[in-house]
DNA sequence: CGTTCAGTTGACTAAGGTCAATTCCCGTGG
DNA sequence: CCACGGGAATTGACCTTAGTCAACTGAACG
């Protein structure tokens, strides 16, 4: 079960037997049920999430309102990096929309593999940079796009989202109220129709 | 003239009177003007940027608009962490708001560092942990907050900005039209006399 | 003194927010 | 297997506010 993870790590450095074993003995597995948590704001998140099967949102929570951060399906990492690089705890929630299972690599072990085997420590760099390219990412979204915008470019870039995510969480990432993305949705199909 | 950017380092991490000889070392000076670019898209960004004296800002060139992401002020860092951290082409470019006095930290030199002097390797990861934290707040912003509460934060959390930067480059800051900011000002002018 | 550009103002439009009511859908328990 | 309950999603009515385009003002600079 863990090669699906082993080959997502292969697609950034190239390991050799003793790497991968190395790798291996340090990855948990855990399996969690849809809407049970991987995080909870004030824990740490000294560790990344694999996810292997199912499908994850992260959130805020703020004066009672939820705001949803992102989404994430099979084959994809995450982990609060402002949480796991400080140590300080998070407030993200990070919760599982479907049932899942999950790998878990802790830091601690991560910076062990650092020791033995550096190439790890491109797999860790490269782990950052892609957080950070998808803040970038959802920032230019938010200053360049219009809500209906936003909600065009993700039917169009993760028509996926839209299959397996309830819409008052779709509108909650598109920062939008669930009124307002109805409506959106009826005015796009309505257009098309005239 | 350098002794600042090491007080500001010193504030991050304790420097030995070696190690702080080594970095006076591979610091450059440099100054521009008002207007003048210290980085412009296409460029990579292969160092990061102390500012002396002056302020900055960085923005985005999307369809001919601008799109400004942040002002910097005397004593801060800044680097385009993507491309520092991919060594691609920036998009972003970083201007001068006022005639400046910079100071230059080099990828290559910094690397050297951390090779003679590991404490460095500190310095680097609390670099792009705020990197890291500046974006998720603007993020934050974006999503948490409407036009007029933008202003009014941005008002009270920087009210320097206020007296260094032309109000059109803060209503691109905040995501909204000048004409907007301006009709906000207003509304917020007249509520308090009446 | 005139040119230029930042900032403001006006008139208008469109779109999202809010609150309330209704419908739809799905899972649970009887 | 059906009925019911509850949350998700939609719809309606209304309001507020930002966007747009155009005109005007004002200040800085040469």
């Amino acid at each position: 079960m863990p090669d699906r993870v082993i080959a997502s790590i292969k697609k950034i450095i190239a390991l050799n037997q003793q790497q991968e074993e190395a790798l291996r003995a340090v990855i948990k597995t855990k399996k969690i049920k849809r809407k049970e948590y991987v995080l909870r704001e004030g824990q740490v998140c000294n560790y990344a999430t694999f996810i292997v099967n199912g499908s994850l949102r992260y959130y805020y929570l703020i004066d009672g309102e939820e705001y949803t951060g992102q989404f994430f399906f099979e084959d994809s990492w995450y982990a609060d990096f402002e949480s796991y690089l400080t140590g300080k705890p998070s407030n993200e929630n990070i919760e599982a929309l479907e049932d899942c299972e999950i790998l878990l690599l802790y830091k601690h072990d991560l910076e062990s593999l650092y020791v033995q085997h550096p190439i790890f420590e491109k797999f860790g760099r490269v782990m950052v940079e892609n957080a950070f390219l998808g803040l970038k990412n959802k920032n230019k979204m938010l200053t360049l796009e219009s809500p209906e915008e936003r909600y065009l470019s993700l039917l169009n870039d993760r028509p996926l989202v839209f299959k397996r995510v309830p819409l008052k969480y779709i509108a909650s990432y598109l920062s939008i109220q669930p009124e307002s993305l109805s409506r959106i949705r009826k005015r796009l199909y309505m257009d098309r129709n005239s």
